[in-house]
DNA sequence: GAGCCTATCATTGGATACAAAAAAGCTAAA
DNA sequence: TTTAGCTTTTTTGTATCCAATGATAGGCTC
């Protein structure tokens, strides 16, 4: 059962990895296996990623471009732009006299990333709430946060339950930036939550069934509803407040996650090291 | 008279550039000669980004590697290095079938960057306030407010004093990012202070001597120091508060100068289109 | 005369060859 | 034995070449 619960923390993980990219390889089935999308590019870059994450390549390695090449097969040139891209996406770090290493991350680093997700989020909402959002794109909202009400109920969920959750829940938190209507704050957010564990479902609970996990989504799923309502009732303040605390839910997890199994549980987590 | 401003709110917003790039061409003289860095690359990149702030390349125009190539002498590799760069920086949109077109901006788009930048720079103040920042720095931030207190003493401003004040106010702004010490945090700023005008000294005022002009100054400073205060009597709400109202000048000298003169006086306002 | 199909051309994405620079290793001398 | 200098090797940065794809224009057919 653990391991089940585990697979579906990393599916939902590289969900959101491929919600930024969006390539359109649905059910990829594993992780070694995120391969086939359109330009040789986009795979490299996804597989790099995943060998960054999956800590394949160790947190403050050099890595070496003919060594990637070698690895993955794909030439100098795609190489070469996958690790510029993920240098500026803040995986990578360019080393002075050529070449990158891998950042590894403090665990303050990670929460911070996360205040500030929730820090602009809570501008979107905000700005979403003083703006007045367009009916439309409000009802989809409480179609979204209903669904996620009606599998809420059930005493215990399933491994499937979750794994609709996280959808559910990154798909109210695009809405959310479509409320705002500000293509520059969003573009910002989405690379807010490309740093590692930073996305609103970086750190779903990994043991599913138990109730604290339930209640953790419960409290989440109400403040949902209450961002929705200030929005709809212009209270731009209350939104943006509302929304910052709703990110340290993921502070929450990031800590249970870190301080209960040190590790292995999640891609990405031997790129936390301990002290900073 | 009129010129001579001018040139010193376009040193100010190259400035700010070079600051990004961590580039060594002081006083390079003009605006169309940042040529001597190091790497080709950077050279691209520089040029490139000048081409477009200029308005040489017109907004919302598709921009070819082989027209950059002809026009800056590099070869296709460099060129397509500083393009994916400007991309991601939020220059140049990436058009689905290959090739690249010059973003334009609505108003709305950079009162929106410039909103941003407050919300960050709120944030972290009021981590700084929280956490407490180092003495040392703390000093270096009330030497550098009093530096631009003693030539606001005097009722009208030389050319000579404007400059100064952008250096050393986008000085300050660093000293904070140094306070919160939180280089997650401090990236993402210059991710946003890297879009046209979301900077500091961005929309630093046309007319120089004009009292209007010191006013604002004189605005801005006194925040500067309440801020300052706010940060080292641990008051992290107030702190937050006052920068995010702080950045609201910038809004202000937003407005003004495309209502003004819509156009021509900065670099970079060829890229506000009117309605979007 | 108009619309569609085809062919050619331009342009980008990917691969590889080449040069320059830095790091590592080896040898010789102190 | 250690250090300094030279050489070799690895590695990145730059240039160019090749292939594939999309656009445009011209001609042919209805």
């Amino acid at each position: 059962m653990k391991v089940a619960t585990k697979s579906i923390a990393v599916r939902a993980y590289s969900a959101s990895l491929k919600g930024i990219f969006n390539s359109k390889n649905e059910a990829a089935g594993g992780i070694g296996s995120a391969s086939s999308a359109e330009s040789v590019q986009m795979r490299a870059q996804l597989q790099l990623r995943e060998l960054i994450l999956s800590g394949e390549l160790a947190g403050g390695a050099r890595i070496a471009e003919l060594a990637i090449v070698e690895r993955l097969g794909f030439s100098r040139t795609p190489i070469r732009a996958a690790l510029m891209r993920l240098e500026q996406e803040g995986l990578l770090q360019a080393l002075p006299n050529g070449g990158y290493a891998v950042k590894t991350f403090t665990e303050s680093d990670i929460a911070e990333s996360i205040e500030m997700r929730g820090t602009l989020e809570g501008l979107l909402a905000r700005l979403a709430a003083e703006r007045g959002a367009a009916p439309v794109i409000l009802g989809e909202a409480r179609k979204c946060l209903s669904e996620i009400d009606q599998f809420l109920q059930a005493a215990a969920l399933t491994d499937e339950d979750l794994s609709h959750y996280v959808i559910l829940n990154e798909k109210f938190h695009a809405l959310l930036c479509e409320m705002a209507g500000s293509d520059v704050i969003s573009r910002q957010l989405d690379h807010v939550m490309a740093l590692p564990f930073a996305s609103p479902s970086g750190f779903v609970i990994e043991q599913a069934n138990s109730p604290q996990a339930r209640d953790m989504l419960v409290i989440a799923q109400d403040q949902h509803w209450q961002v929705l309502e200030a929005i709809e009732q212009r209270e731009g303040t209350r939104a943006e407040g509302i929304m910052r605390e709703h990110s340290r839910i993921a502070q929450r997890n990031l800590r249970r996650a870190v301080r209960n199994h040190g590790g292995r549980s999640q891609p990405g987590v031997q790129l936390i090291r301990r002290r900073g």
